[in-house]
Order: structure tokens, then C-alpha cells, then sequence
DNA sequence: TTTCCTGTGTGACCATTGTCACAGACAGAC
DNA sequence: GTCTGTCTGTGACAATGGTCACACAGGAAA
């Protein structure tokens, strides 16, 4: 059961449940559970299949793909508004997964049980709208990153990855390496050489731009 | 309009499609049309948006990314039942398409205007539930990829590519390369490796394998 | 037959990335 | 302060894949 509090801030978040009529968006809350989860933890893993419907209120799960040698690879970022739609995939396909998703932080989620889920995909077009977006989103974010990683060299897939972080980056080469499928290494020398055109600035963990026109000119080379 | 046979094979292939009640169905089959298209065509591309929703009778389809140095790789293929998820995604998601698709073979499909694409979406589960199939599906298939293209060599990546091809492999060096998105010295390179193993038998345009468990076991590796 | 065109074989060479093995550097704990 | 663990810098090296520049083979067309 949710409280009011968490009941706001989730219709808030979600807006497209507020439209449903409101004795179903009452039954949905009501069937709904609010899950804590401290920041490192492993919410699902490859061939693991799945309990429920997670909404995110706030924190971020990293969906990755790890090898057999440790290094891995991150597919996409779940942020709050958006839901694990890999979740809905192992919901509507009943295959288990094929990744893993960690969060990055403390996260707070309203789960709902699968079968207010499939209530809602069947009598509400908004939330199926919603539900297809997403689905359509991960699609094309995915073929990208295929395109990303076969076709481009690793210098330009880091320096989007920098342009893309907002503000200061507060950051270890290793995790930066982990997003890009990369050894810590690599990412260490290819800044530097970053730094050394005078691109950025680095630090301990932390990484800033210093000149984001010449570093956008050259990912988008 | 569709003939009486045509309308025979589509639904054989679309058994879902079959569940509807009369009146939908005919309704369905009223506004679809029936298209060909040679072996070869371009189907669709990069951003550009869609018109109808296309159910695949005969040939398949090749949806690929191609870099811009003039290498391609495949995303996956379409084949008859399966309908091109793609498409659904723009319809749904109003975005345009992120990939080429090309006609393998000559090509028969049924297309729904998107009205009717729509309107099956809203009014049937069945219809839905393919859909959403389709569609994570496609994840788990990019997801896979984005796996091995990122963390598998070559020679394995081919040797999982030789193994999954029926039959005797009727196919050029440049052809696999465009299937793994690399370059044709490449995969001729590899594929000599392997026949001096005695993997396989080369030929002009074709590829026999002759050790299909010392292949697949060094796929597997 | 000769001519072409396409597909394949190949060797030399380069660029990029990955691996390994450390050495320093910094921050926080003690 | 010292210690300790994490983060970063770096050099040598290997390996994989890509590029280029051809030669050559086989089949279809002229």
C-alpha cells in the first residue's frame, strides 16, 4: 500500500496513469508496492525471469551486458519516468532476461504485479501508448549502439559519452570503460590525449570540458 | 483488394489473425493490399518514415546498418510470420526508422494501413500479444548482438554464422562480411583458417562444412 | 575464342585496441 | 602523522582487424 505522499509523486512521475478512470487507477495503486533499493544492487540478471512491473520514482538502473573475460558493456540507462522495459519484455514474451540490471543508485520503485500489468496494456490505450514508446525507444537506442560499436572507434564513442554527461563529470575511468565496453586503459590514454589537446581537464574521478566545441567536432568527425 | 488465395496464405501464416471475430477480419482484409517487390529493393532506410504496416508472405527482408566507409552489418532478418517490428515502430512511436531494410529475395506482403494496424492494436489481444512478441524478440535478438559484436571475435562470430546457415552455403566472402560487418579480405582470411582445420570445403560462392562439431565447438570456445 | 566481370587468394603493412606489469598519487581511516 | 585501498599514468608488447594492391580463376557474354 502506498502512502499519499508516494501516491503523488508517482502520479507525478507517470502522468499517463493519471488519465486512466478513476476507479481502475484506483485498484492499480491499491495492488501496487513501493521497493527501496540500495545503490550496487543486482535487480535482475541474464536468464533470470520476472516477478513484476517496476516503475521508477527515482534512481537509475544500468542495463548491461557483461563477457566471460569481466569487462562489460552498458545497453542503456532506466531513469525515473521511464520503467525497465526489459521487464515488460519478459512480462509479455515470458523469455527471461538477457542482461543485467544494476542500480546505479538508491533507488525507489513502485512495482506493479504482472497482472494489474496486463490490465492495463489490455483496457488502456494510454498506458499501451506508453508501454510501445518505450519499447520503440530501446529499439532504436539499441541499433545505435550496434552501429556504435562496430562502426566507430573508441576515441569518438568516449568523447560523445563526455559530451553527453552533464556538468562537472564525476567519474572513474573504469566506470566510463564500462559503458563503452572498453579496458580502464584505454580510457586513461585516450583522455589524456584529450587532455593534451587542451579538450579537458582531469582530475580524481572527476573529468571537466574545457573546450566542448572541438571535442563535439571531433565525436562527430 | 486480395484474392480468395492470397487472403488463404496470409491468414495461414498469421494464425492469429484467424482468431478475430468474422466482421474485424473481414474488415482487416478489406483495406489491406497485397504488394511486390524484386529481390534487392530498398525497402526502407534511415531516417525516413512509414506508411503501412507490411506482413511478410514471401522472401525475406534484411534490415542493416550501414557505416559510412561503405561496410554494412545486419541488424536481423525478417522472414514470413514475422512482419517487420520496425515498422510498428514508427507507427507507434512516430519516429522515423533508424535502419536500411532491403529485399533479399522477390517479395509478396500484405499491407494495413496504419489505421487498421492501429485499430487491431487497440481491439485485440491476440493481435497485441503478437506485437509485443515481435518486439521483444527484436530486443533480445539486438541485445545478443550488441553482445557479440562487442565482445566475440571474428572467427567465432563466423563460425556461429556458418553454423546457423542451412544446407550447402551459397554465399560470397563479401556477403558473410556484410552479414558481420566487416570486410570481405576478412572473412576470406578466416574461412581459409578454417579449411586448412578441415572445418569446411571452399568453393565459388559456396562454403560446405564438413566438421560441424569442430566447428561449432570452436564457436562455442 | 577472346573479353569481361565477379569472386577469391594473398602478402605487406598499419592502426587500434587489449594485456600485463608496474609505479605513483591521493583520500580517508587509524 | 602513517597506512591502506582505490584511482590513475605509463611503457612494452601482442593480437586482431582493416586497408591496399594486386594476381588469378572461372564463367558468362560477345
Amino acid at each position: 500500500m502506498l502512502t499519499a505522499e508516494i501516491k503523488d509523486r508517482f502520479l507525478q512521475q507517470y502522468p499517463m496513469l493519471r488519465e486512466l478512470p478513476d476507479e481502475d487507477q484506483a485498484e492499480m495503486l491499491a495492488t501496487a508496492s513501493l521497493m527501496h533499493v540500495p545503490a550496487g544492487t543486482v535487480l535482475f540478471d541474464e536468464e533470470q525471469s520476472c516477478k513484476g512491473f517496476p516503475l521508477l520514482l527515482s534512481g537509475n538502473i544500468r542495463v548491461i551486458k557483461a563477457s566471460p573475460h569481466g569487462r562489460e558493456l552498458q545497453l542503456y540507462r532506466v531513469i525515473p519516468g521511464e520503467s525497465c522495459i526489459l521487464t515488460s519484455s519478459c512480462l509479455l514474451g515470458d523469455t527471461p532476461y538477457h542482461a543485467r540490471g544494476i542500480a546505479e543508485q538508491d533507488i525507489e520503485m513502485v512495482v506493479l504485479p504482472a497482472s494489474a500489468f496486463h490490465t492495463l496494456l489490455d483496457k488502456h490505450d494510454t498506458f499501451r501508448g506508453y508501454v510501445f514508446h518505450l519499447f520503440s525507444d530501446r529499439l532504436t537506442d539499441l541499433m545505435q549502439l550496434v552501429s556504435a560499436v562496430a562502426f566507430q572507434k573508441l576515441d569518438q564513442r568516449l568523447a560523445i559519452l563526455l559530451i553527453n554527461k552533464p556538468g562537472p563529470i564525476h567519474a572513474t575511468h573504469q566506470a566510463l570503460a564500462d559503458e563503452l565496453g572498453s579496458a580502464r586503459e584505454i580510457v586513461s590514454r585516450l583522455l589524456k590525449g584529450f587532455a593534451e589537446q587542451g579538450w579537458v581537464k582531469l582530475g580524481r574521478e572527476q573529468i571537466e570540458i574545457t573546450d566542448t566545441a572541438a571535442l563535439r567536432k571531433f565525436a562527430a568527425l
